[in-house]
DNA sequence: CGACTTTGACCTGCGC
DNA sequence: GCGCAGGTCAAAGTCG
């Protein structure tokens, strides 16, 4: 897409404040979207929060949310979620015709939230079990992005995974949907406490 | 053998 | 209407 699609939508970054705890920070997003997400206080992984900017994808952004543009050439085409009628939308399928490759796909509103992260691993363990579904080479990147999906039944939560083509560091989760289970279900490890479904 | 990953094809939405 | 790009499906392959 040239250019086009950004304007659909308004990506809003929150960068860490170094002092802010993870609880603190949970609770400024359930301010901004009621929606609650809990960073692991300590994992086997490299997340680290403090090297993590936030962002919520906001029709309707609250003030005080510091904006940014697409200055950024990833933003621009990080996130092509429609978001029409102040509404987030993505397309669920429902029935499938003959070969099964049709599909009649319906609107959903899905909660959507992406963040970014320093890492050497792609999928962060943030407590649930994902399968990955797709891989696609996506424009003006180097690197492919990978569509992850719960395992969990009747989950149907999505993430997306890609590295910055600037810095392969750099690492942008973007989850959809709220767990309807919570990550002990997937692991029954009491380091999943501090989770919290979304 | 089951669960998961890979990968090419297919489908849809959007801009021109 | 056409072409492009992103997202999803599903068969085949891989691994434990």
């Amino acid at each position: 897409m040239e250019g086009g699609r950004e304007g659909a939508q308004r990506r809003y970054v929150f960068e860490v404040p170094p002092l802010a705890s993870p609880i603190e920070f949970a609770q400024q997003e359930e301010n901004f979207h009621g929606l609650s997400f809990m960073i692991p206080s300590q994992t086997s992984t490299p997340f680290n929060p403090l090297n993590a900017a936030f962002s919520f994808e906001n029709p309707n952004p609250v003030s005080g949310n510091e904006e940014v543009g697409t200055s950024d050439p990833k933003v621009g085409h990080d996130q092509n979620f429609s978001a029409r009628d102040g509404v987030n939308s993505w397309w669920k399928s429902s029935s499938i015709s003959e070969k099964g490759k049709m599909k009649v796909r319906r609107k959903m509103r899905e909660p959507r939230f992406c963040f970014q992260t320093r890492s050497d691993v792609d999928v962060l363990d943030d407590g649930y079990k994902w399968r990955k579904y797709g891989q696609k080479v996506v424009k003006n990147s180097l690197h492919p992005r990978s569509y992850y999906r719960c395992t969990h039944n009747n989950c149907r939560v999505k993430k997306r995974v890609e590295r910055l083509s600037e810095d392969c560091r750099m690492v942008i989760t973007t989850y959809e949907g709220r767990h309807n289970h919570s990550p002990c279900d997937d692991t029954n490890s009491s380091e999943h406490e501090y989770y919290n479904s979304y």
